[in-house]
DNA sequence: AATGATCATTATGCATGCAAAATGCAAAGC
DNA sequence: GCTTTGCATTTTGCATGCATAATGATCATT
């Protein structure tokens, strides 16, 4: 009888958006994407007829992304959107480290000879985009690997939680500037990567991969550091 | 000038806790200890009147605890506490793994002599609560243990992440009934990890970390099964 | 002139009300 | 007797209103 029922359990649920969850997807993407700036004020009443919506859904989603850390609500004084300071990108880049060393290795034990192929694809594209030094296009292409290995590491709680920080960190956008050398030593990275995952060799990927990000952390705090001392000399001018 | 502003960064802010933050708390308590049962509704209704607040602050609290993984949200459905399933342990446990790990390498890198004292305090505690068989002293000294080296990690993100998954794991409740063997062996491995944090060494602290936790895993999931058999045991009875 | 206090304004926190969706029950049809 | 359909009830989703805390401005005081 109702074995039938859980027979159909893999049908997918038809998606419904409620208003809040798609303020949270909305927001969450207008901060990653640097719509709304770092620190900028999110007042109620304006987001609500931006959106065309009522104060409750807007509260409940801001109260989500808070709690995901993209937002910080003071009692009384409205929300913001959190500035990230050099501390906490030093905090976060090891904890990405040690999850996309994980899923390094889960993804060399799961991964099939189709997804080697596809991230193989990828990052030939993303070689390609760095020869024609077309910075945007490699980034994406970038973050695609990453994201694909992480999916291929076939673990949900890994995946949401770096999720999670990459959101977070990417909001930083300090990654623009890299230097030559910096991006050339990143793509050599990248090479080892691939030959790790080809192989299928899991520990190896995983050391690649965390000092892959160890890399990626001096190049985002490098330029947080030109950036803070680009703003004190124009606050000093000023 | 403002320099006399930035100085004091670190003083703590007044903690204002607002009906909703206040609700957040209580309920992610009564739902990690056990009091709300995975699966229970949570009626909005009902819990208003138990707790004397309207619906505003209770749902934005229950979208809270559902951003966090440990209600889910059906829409027009209400919300239930997240049943944990077996395949979202085995999914969970590694990821803590990774984290503890890195936790560990952090930690013998940061830790002083008194945060080591007070390590060996706790563990020492815990293994005379081993010999005398109190199960849940042994628990709680242990998870103190646990907790103590993510702080003397001093990364606030790690300890969020780890403090989010333990909470949903603890839900789980299957360490209770550990084989006398297994809580031998788990010992052991504690006496490991005091002995690798106190000569600093974090490469081997983190592997036995982690492999504490994959013995963790397979006693969670072990108890799980039993559970499970027991359950289907019991419905085919009926 | 600078500082402190008081008040008006604004925005947030919470409560409540209304509409819509889902569940359960009952009655009708097969 | 079982299934199905329609309705009533319950519960959720959202909008709005009121109270309160925070901000800014004005005024008095030193």
């Amino acid at each position: 009888m109702s074995e039938q029922i859980s027979d159909l359990q893999s049908v997918t649920p038809i998606a419904r958006r409620s208003l809040h969850d798609e303020l949270v997807a909305r927001l969450r993407n207008m901060i990653v994407e640097g719509e709304l700036r770092p620190g900028a004020r999110l007042p109620e009443k304006e987001l609500c007829s931006q959106f065309g919506v009522s104060r409750t859904p807007l509260r409940e989603a801001l109260k989500v992304l808070a709690s995901d850390g993209l937002v910080e609500i003071s009692p009384h004084r409205g929300a913001t959107v959190v500035q990230i300071s050099r501390a906490d990108i030093e905090e976060m880049f090891p904890v990405m480290g040690a999850l996309e060393a994980l899923a390094g290795e889960l993804a060399c034990a799961n991964i099939d000879a189709a997804g080697i192929a596809e991230i193989t694809a990828l990052h030939h594209q993303m070689v390609a985009h760095y020869h024609r030094k077309e910075r945007a296009e490699y980034f994406r292409l970038n973050q695609q690997i990453h994201e694909r290995i992480l999916q291929a590491a076939g673990n949900a709680t890994l995946s949401a939680l770096h999720s999670s920080l990459a959101g977070r960190v990417r909001r930083a956008r300090f990654m623009a500037n890299m230097s030559p050398p910096r991006w050339q030593q990143a793509v050599d990275e990248h090479e080892e990567i691939l030959a790790a995952l080809t192989q299928r060799d899991g520990p190896r990927l995983a050391g690649i991969l965390r000092r892959h990000l160890e890399h990626k952390a001096e190049v985002v705090i490098a330029n947080m550091t030109a950036a803070d001392e680009e703003a004190t000399a124009k606050s000093a001018a000023g």
